[in-house]
RNA sequence: GCCCCCAUCGUCUAGAGGCCUAGGACGCCACCCUUUCAAGGUGGAGAUCAGGGGUUCGAAUCCCCUUGGGGGUACCA
């Protein structure tokens, strides 16, 4: 049985995409699953649009997810730890013109001279007659004359490689036997740039070549390449990878998934309370699935049952709802102090924008938990569902104080005969079990409805119709908040509210 | 334009010739629970399996065509 070398190969020219991360889970999968290697490298080639903080945010992102690699750089910008070192295309660079050196010598690639602007009249001309656009081979059979003296004309070489003819067939493990006509790439192509940088599929297939990956399991849009890759693997005299292209994530309207049109960035997902628990279950359950009924799943029940020749062929539109429910599926299993831990930075963060005046300890955050547990789609709700509790002078909106079927002097006087039950309760017995019975009998008394009463208090003390249950509410906010916060209501009805 | 890929409820999917009068989940609707909101439970609406031809005793499943959608077509990755 082989052993499995896979590799994730991010480019660090923007921040950790949802895309990338579902590849990454894919190649994670499949590793661990067969018990091969994981490999990240960097492709840092484009150094124009490649940075440091991207490079930070799609490490630490991957990182978040639980999808460690065995070989590559840990931490952005350190030196990276493995057998292929380094992981960081731009400091592989001699292996790259080693590599065009050879196949130079072979006359696999020859260097072209032509111009950006004779390039782009080409592709004018091809245009106007219909043809699809492909290189002319204007520089192909240069002799070493012509080239020398293209070279004494200052003209910087480009390299292209020959891409022959011929007909590029591979069997896809997702999608199946997949050929090409080497006829319709669109001629011979660049591999190295004038000022001596490498391109792309160039890099891709040294390092995959020199790093000994098995199979490469990426996205779609890289089918339409993989002949190209194919014919360099061949010109290297290195056998092919396998390959499974997996299905695009889709925007609603079923192009490829774009910033433009969905919120593309882990980071974000993470600011916004996603646990890693389900963002990976909800990943690995687009474009694949158990075969069985099962949809809650650990990211090690997923190693246990993944098969890449499972994965799905048609692209798969990315719902956020369905990530929503998840990601409540998920809240609810976290042990608690877990949750606690990871509540902790939302409210600081409602801290920090001001939202609320203190940060609740620990243990109050913990009590919490049985009430506001399954009330949490994403943790960052914290602060909308009881950000109540952490306010010095809660802003109430006095129309809301009056329940639909009471008017303003019922409420008052409901609102003032409660507080009196519950001053009587005392702060020593102030617990949930007892403050119900006496407020039950309070709306009986009066023939009220129980919900009016409990509504008209919910809004007096959280300024707010939908929270968690009341009595819970009053006790976590303690005797002392209550009383003051249903005297300050009743003193807001003062006078009638208009409604 | 050319090349390649894809096609089951709105969405994610089960389905590898008879088990399918097509199953599950999200979402939606109703009811139950209930002090609000959730969570949970029960039930419901929702797919002539894109369309048309074949193959076969039998097709969502195999083949062909059409249509639709997507991806790729760079001295980007």
């Amino acid at each position: 049985m082989t052993h499995h070398r896979v590799r994730i190969a991010p480019s660090p020219t923007g921040p950790l995409h949802i895309g990338t991360a579902r590849t990454a889970l894919f190649n994670y999968l499949y590793a661990r699953h067969t018990g091969g290697t994981y490999v990240l490298r960097l492709e840092d080639t484009d150094q124009a649009r490649s940075s440091i903080e991207f490079e930070r945010d799609i490490l630490d992102g991957l990182h978040w997810l639980g999808l460690g690699w065995d070989e590559g750089p840990e931490v952005a910008g350190e030196a990276a730890r493995g057998p292929f070192a380094p992981y960081r295309q731009m400091l592989r660079l001699p292996l790259y013109a080693e590599a065009a050196e050879r196949l130079l010598a072979a006359d696999a690639a020859y260097p072209c001279y032509c111009t950006p602007e004779e390039l782009s009249a080409d592709r004018a001309a091809q245009e106007a007659a219909r043809l699809p656009p492909r290189y002319v081979g204007r520089c192909a059979g240069l002799t070493t004359e012509e080239r020398a003296a293209r070279s004494a004309d200052g003209r910087a070489g480009a390299l292209r490689f020959r891409v022959g003819k011929g007909v590029v067939a591979f069997d896809d493990v997702v999608r199946g036997r997949v050929e090409f006509d080497v006829a319709n790439l669109g001629g011979d192509f660049v591999i190295v740039r004038g000022d001596g940088s490498p391109l792309y599929h160039f890099t891709v297939v040294v390092d995959d070549a020199a790093m000994e990956i098995t199979d490469v399991i990426r996205g779609e849009d890289h089918l339409s390449n993989t002949p190209k890759h194919i014919l360099l693997f061949r010109a290297l005299g290195h056998p092919e990878p396998r390959f499974a292209h997996l299905p695009l994530i889709l925007n609603p309207d079923r192009t490829k998934m774009s910033k433009r049109k969905s919120q593309t960035a882990v980071s974000d997902y993470i600011e916004e309370g996603f646990v890693r628990e389900a963002l990976v279950n909800y990943l690995a359950l687009l474009g694949w699935a158990t075969g069985t009924e099962e949809e809650v799943l650990s990211i090690d029940e997923i190693v246990e049952r993944f098969e890449l020749d499972q994965v799905h062929k048609g692209g798969a539109v990315f719902d956020r709802g369905r990530l929503e429910w998840l990601n409540g599926q998920w809240i609810r299993r976290l042990d608690p102090d877990d949750l606690v831990d990871r509540l902790r930075p939302f409210v600081a963060a409602e801290l920090a924008a001001g939202r609320i005046d203190w940060m609740p300890p620990d243990d109050e955050l913990r009590s919490l938990l049985p009430v506001i547990g399954e009330r949490l789609p994403t943790l960052g709700a914290i602060g909308d569902l009881v950000g109540f509790l952490w306010v010095r002078d809660l802003v109430i909106e006095p129309a809301l104080l009056v329940p639909k079927r009471w008017d303003a002097v019922t409420t008052k006087q409901g609102l003032a005969s409660a507080r009196l039950v519950i001053a009587e309760t005392g702060p020593v017995s102030f617990e949930a079990e007892e403050l119900e019975p006496p407020l039950r009998a309070l709306a009986e008394e009066h023939a009220w409805k129980v919900g009016d009463l409990f509504m008209a208090i919910r809004v007096a003390v959280t300024g707010r119709t939908a929270t968690p249950p009341l009595f819970d509410t009053l006790v976590a906010l303690g005797l002392e908040r209550t009383l003051e916060r249903l005297d300050r209501a009743i003193a807001a009805l003062e006078g009638g509210v208009e409604r």
